[in-house]
DNA sequence: GTCTATAGGATGATAGAC
DNA sequence: GTCTATCATCCTATAGAC
């Protein structure tokens, strides 16, 4: 991504970005930062979707991999750190801060009502889910950016990864007659 | 990587390069090339080291992070796409296909010793696993470079990931009573 | 705020002497 | 095979007119 190639997309000419952004590296940031928000906002919105349940942990990985399918330049920003030299800034930094929180108080919501068992505690979980997503996500973009979302060697894992996350803390949830109970 | 420092590096000057590369992309895919085929031998060894048993599925995923963490740009290289317009030779891709059919070995030795034990397909278990290893290994580069191994947030979930494997593929392999009979 | 013009560097790659 | 010299291009960023 070159100043010229971003000033010519906005119809303007390259000099005159510098009217809205100081340096390069200053747009990365508010790219970092947007992203991060679009990126939260979209799983906010699809959580609010699906409602509470296990379809909430599918909601949160099929938008996490659509979101990375449709912007993969922005996933690369946002969670591989292409640029050498860049670091977000603190206040972009409090964004993705925010995602973490954000995915916190899903899997705590998701451990009180039931739908997760396990004994890892609230960060511990969240990290195997964000472990999940970023092999999902990164997969994709690497070796198959072009593929149709749940076509390819991405879309055919895509059910045994939230399987695997099923069967080790939910292995009842296929039976309803033991949710019955709680 | 600009060609003069690689050529620093080595003690030539640029020119020299060309010598024996005929462009930076040849210098890329060589690189693309050698490092498939390190990794691959590393987890040869680690492998032949930890012998048969659910030891080798800690070790393959142990060694990969060790890999990506002792050569973060070569990871990158290998496995993140960070060059644009960069794709490796048909030659270099069959080092790589090598490392995906080692991995299926791999999977179905374990799978046919019972190791393992699902009702995915070994192309299915596999990716899985590849899912699991790429997120840990994309996550630390990352998110914490420098942290040592088996510390930091990526060095605690570890465990937890190959724990969410073993409990899904292999529950009773905790209890050596449910052992004995196969 | 937008432009033209351009500074000032870094880069990949080549020519040609030794 | 190595070097010096250099080309040609691209890049970020600034100066200054309008």
């Amino acid at each position: 991504m070159s100043m010229h190639g971003v000033a010519r997309r906005v119809g303007i000419k390259a000099p005159s970005l510098y009217t809205y952004f100081e340096s390069k590296h200053a747009l990365y940031d508010e790219l970092f930062r947007i992203g991060m928000r679009e990126y939260r906002a979209r799983l906010d919105q699809v959580e609010q979707d699906a409602g509470p349940g296990l379809d909430a942990l599918d909601a949160f990985v099929h938008e996490s991999l659509r979101f990375a399918d449709e912007h993969p330049e922005l996933f690369q920003l946002l969670f591989e750190r292409p640029v050498p030299g860049f670091e977000p800034s603190t206040e972009a930094m409090e964004e993705a801060a925010g995602l973490l929180s954000d995915t916190d108080s899903r899997v705590r919501r998701m451990m009180a009502s039931g739908v997760i068992r396990t004994e890892l505690d609230v960060e511990q979980a969240r990290d195997v889910i964000v472990v999940l997503v970023q092999g999902l996500m990164s997969l994709k973009r690497a070796n198959e950016p072009g593929v149709r979302a749940g076509e390819g060697r991405t879309g055919r894992v895509l059910p045994h990864i939230v399987g695997l996350l099923k069967t080790a803390w939910n292995p009842g949830a296929e039976d309803p007659s033991k949710e019955q109970g709680k």
